[in-house]
DNA sequence: CGCCAGGTTGATTTCGCTCAAGCAATGTGG
DNA sequence: CCACATTGCTTGAGCGAAATCAACCTGGCG
């Protein structure tokens, strides 16, 4: 349930998820010093990368799996922000470029791969290649726009209208069309944890989760949930 | 009630708020290129500096007054970004880097006097002196963080302690210290903006804001707050 | 087998919203 | 200068969504 994953070989140059990440614009060289200063790591479900107020000792590249970044208040209420790296996504650059502790801790929610690109290789390939920094400030510039979304849709938006919200979200990312229409697919997440995403009690999920049962609109079993009408669901978020 | 506030006289090279904003780094020729290309208004409380949706022509720069940012949901309910400019902030070159429309309202709270950069000197100003983009850079990581805190707050805190949190804001931005120890602030919101930025309804402010009175916390009267005990005011905050 | 964590369900409470009315300050036109 | 509308703020009553508290499943796992 702890420590920092066990440490992995990898090989940047012919990494495939490189040229769908910041890192696109680097020369052979430039991948080269990359791959030289990182290291990579697999983590288990419930393992942790970094973790709030933890100093920022550089940034995270998520080679596949997926990972989750929790804040934690006082009373051990916790809120899944939103933004899981995805495959190829960075973790941890905002704290990195602001010099800032982590504000939040990452955790594997999937065994996942990741790799660890230390500070001085980070600003060595900021320096040298422009494009790079141009490139985490679009990302930079995307994820703000997201995070004002998600706020506003935390203060106007029902329980309900944010679980459909957030299954409509893994469908694009998780779902396989059946046979006959419907959607199946594997939850990456625990209830806790999806509650946690939309900032509410595991209960209450419970229950609105058998609302859209009684409904007909969903499906849950365990992990594995089957959206039987899309068509609705997608209808309910414009009201 | 509308317009684009009226065009006004200013001078970048003796402005005293640029050395506060991101332009900071100008070369005398570079800010005369900025004054050149930038357009100064005032308005009045109420005015609008540019709508949700509307084309991203540039960056706005606060140079006095107070702005706000406003997004509006179908059913009229409108919650106000905290990220109001304070002077020498820049306002809209988020969507203006993403190349997105806006994606809020923003709304002068008090009178206020705003200039205008066109697209085509920041990129101009952006490409001359790489500096710029970097205190840009800078900005959005610390706007970024901000966001991230204001989800979580929004999610797990009480109206209450949003409350007393915005009146601590307010505090060491608008607070006066009597002689007695209490702190006097000039609210620079109506009510229903206060509401509108902890997103509530004013009612529910209204009612909280009694509670506080009651209590002998505060003191309010219109637009004028007495803090009459700070320290349980901030005692609340951490619980 | 019994234990335990995660999940579901039920009963109750709490918080903030809705709807509605009243009130004070400001403005406006006769 | 006064009657009247308008606007912003407050108060009250009732309601509804989600939280809380508590019990009870269920499926691994020692």
């Amino acid at each position: 349930m702890e420590g920092s994953g066990a440490e992995i070989p990898m090989d940047c140059l012919s990494c495939h998820v490189l040229a769908h990440s910041e890192w696109d614009v680097l020369s052979k060289a430039e991948a080269r010093l990359l791959d030289r200063g990182k290291t990579c790591s697999a983590y288990a479900p419930g393992e942790t990368l970094f973790r709030e107020g933890d100093p920022c000792r550089g940034v995270y590249c998520v080679h596949d799996g997926l990972v989750g970044v929790r804040k934690t208040d006082q009373n051990g209420q916790s809120v899944l922000l939103a933004r899981f790296g995805y495959p190829g996504s960075m973790l941890g650059y905002r704290p990195f470029l602001a010099g800032e502790c982590h504000r939040g801790t990452a955790e594997a929610l999937a065994p996942s791969r990741v790799c660890f690109i230390g500070r001085d290789t980070v600003e060595e390939l900021l320096a040298r290649n422009p494009r790079v920094g141009l490139n985490f400030l679009h990302s930079m510039t995307k994820a703000l726009g997201e995070a004002e979304e998600g706020y506003f849709q935390v203060a106007t938006h029902s329980l309900r209208r944010q679980l459909v919200h957030l299954l409509l979200i893994f469908r694009s990312r998780f779902g396989v069309v059946g046979t006959d229409g419907a959607v199946r697919l594997q939850l990456p997440l625990s209830r806790q944890d999806m509650a946690a995403m939309i900032g509410v009690r595991p209960e209450s999920l419970s229950r609105t989760i058998r609302e859209l049962n009684d409904e007909g609109l969903v499906r849950f079993s365990g992990r594995t949930a089957h959206l039987l009408d899309i068509q609705a669901l997608s209808d309910e978020l414009d009201e």
